[in-house]
DNA sequence: TCTGGGGTCCTAGGACCC
DNA sequence: TCTGGGGTCCTAGGACCC
């Protein structure tokens, strides 16, 4: 059911990386600024922009090579995470001083529900003060969104950059949504936007107008959530617990050059790891599944991965089970890319309280067990317990199955 | 001499269970 | 004696977002 009358902001910084670097040495105003991957390799691409490089065409995920040709007396800078991360913490600081409904999205933008706020004005005078000291305090300009949902808020925060503050209600939607060319919708990327444009869907308009059941049937579940966003709905909560649930947790990189070296990719495979086993310590998670990315020469990538019987913590579990992955299935082409990530991720501390003592001298001498087990399904692709047929080794499995259940199972 | 790295969500097929 | 149908889990790929 759709709540009545909510007010949902969207607090978007505008070419956030860019901006921290000239809050930090103002002599790069006004100036054309890119920050930019690694610009001595190939991994060498446009992340964010300043307005002024924008205006000669750069574009994030541009080369750099094509965006120094576009305008050559770009500034090139690298990406310095911790200064952002700093900027975001202070920029959600200011926010949760309004609401603590807040659901972060990403370093730069996030939502807010202001609707139970009224008293502490208009909401677009509750928006001015944000943009306010978020540009005074930070020297960081933002645009706000301001919509009875998340999807209309978000699409009000791209209207005006930057430092707009845009009010998309309900009314509004037929002349300030519609008239959009369907590419620039939320949730529509590249390939939706072709196959709409095939079916004659230019505009959001054209959207909103279309039969929903014939979208649900090409496009899916999507098409009719797409279909009912253009119309202006969306019931999705400002859920200020999303931002600590994590569902994976990887890391990859591109090699300076496509390579079938063994070590070298030993070497990054165990990087990666190390990598994957420092943020799943900082966020104090064990994970039980694991997958393994590669992209070949011709860019083509696939992944591989397996569930395990029991979680892995350390950057060497990780390590070897990438490592069988690689193994087995690496075709011996040239390789571009290779990723790591884990999956199926819990808390450490909620799997933890469930062991007591004796529980732990059980897993103790299982956990041999368990890497054997392991290791045959990679060996095997798929565990072999359950390849067998006997009633003998169902049986065998049942009791497993359920030893095994009953110890890590809430 | 091109196209990064961090994620989420959805789909679809096969295995398996009842 | 010729084999249905629903539900869940696992795996791989793809679309999308910032």
């Amino acid at each position: 059911m759709q709540p009545k009358g909510r007010a949902i902001f969207h607090v978007d910084m505008n070419s956030f990386y860019a901006s921290v670097e000239m809050a930090y040495d103002p002599t790069l105003r006004g100036k054309p600024l890119a920050i930019c991957g690694n610009p001595a390799e190939r991994k060498g691409i446009v992340v964010t922009s300043s307005y002024e490089a924008r205006k000669k065409g750069v574009r994030t995920t541009m080369t750099l090579w094509e965006a120094r040709r576009l305008c050559p007396e770009l500034l090139v800078l690298r990406p310095n995470f911790e200064r952002y991360r700093k900027a975001s913490s202070e920029m959600f600081k200011i926010l949760q001083e309004v609401t603590p409904v807040i659901q972060p999205v990403s370093i730069d933008e996030g939502y807010m529900d202001v609707t139970d706020y009224a008293h502490l004005g208009s909401s677009l005078e509750i928006a001015q003060t944000i943009q306010n000291r978020i540009l005074k305090e930070l020297d960081l300009p933002c645009s706000i969104g301001i919509a009875p949902n998340k999807f209309l808020a978000k699409m009000a925060s791209d209207m005006k950059k930057p430092l707009g503050i845009t009010i998309l209600r309900k009314r509004d939607i037929p002349e300030l949504l519609w008239p959009l060319p369907i590419e620039e919708m939320y949730g529509v990327g590249e390939k939706t936007a072709e196959k709409m444009r095939s079916l004659g869907i230019k505009t959001i308009g054209d959207l909103a107008h279309k039969d929903i059941y014939q979208l649900k049937r090409i496009f899916g579940i999507n098409g009719e959530r797409l279909a009912n966003r253009a119309n202006g709905l969306d019931d999705r909560p400002v859920d200020p617990e999303a931002v600590n649930s994590f569902k994976s947790i990887g890391s990859s990189q591109t090699l300076p050059q496509d390579t079938t070296d063994d070590k070298e990719l030993d070497k990054l495979l165990r990087d990666l790891s190390r990598s994957v086993e420092k943020r799943m310590h900082r966020k104090e998670a064990i994970a039980k599944g694991i997958q393994l990315m590669i992209r070949y020469h011709d860019r083509k990538t696939i992944t591989r991965s397996m569930k395990l019987q029991h979680f892995m913590e350390s950057a060497n579990e990780v390590f070897n089970h990438a490592q069988s992955l690689l193994q087995k299935h690496w075709n011996g082409e040239p390789i571009r890319l290779l990723g790591v990530s884990v999956f199926d991720v819990a808390e450490k501390k909620d799997v933890g309280k469930q062991l007591d003592l004796f529980t732990y001298e059980k897993e103790a001498s299982k956990e041999g067990l368990y890497q054997a087990i392991d290791q045959l399904t990679a060996k095997f692709g798929k565990n072999p317990f359950q390849t067998l047929h006997s009633s003998a080794s169902d049986s065998i499995r049942t009791s497993f199955q359920k030893d095994f259940l009953d110890d890590y199972k809430k």
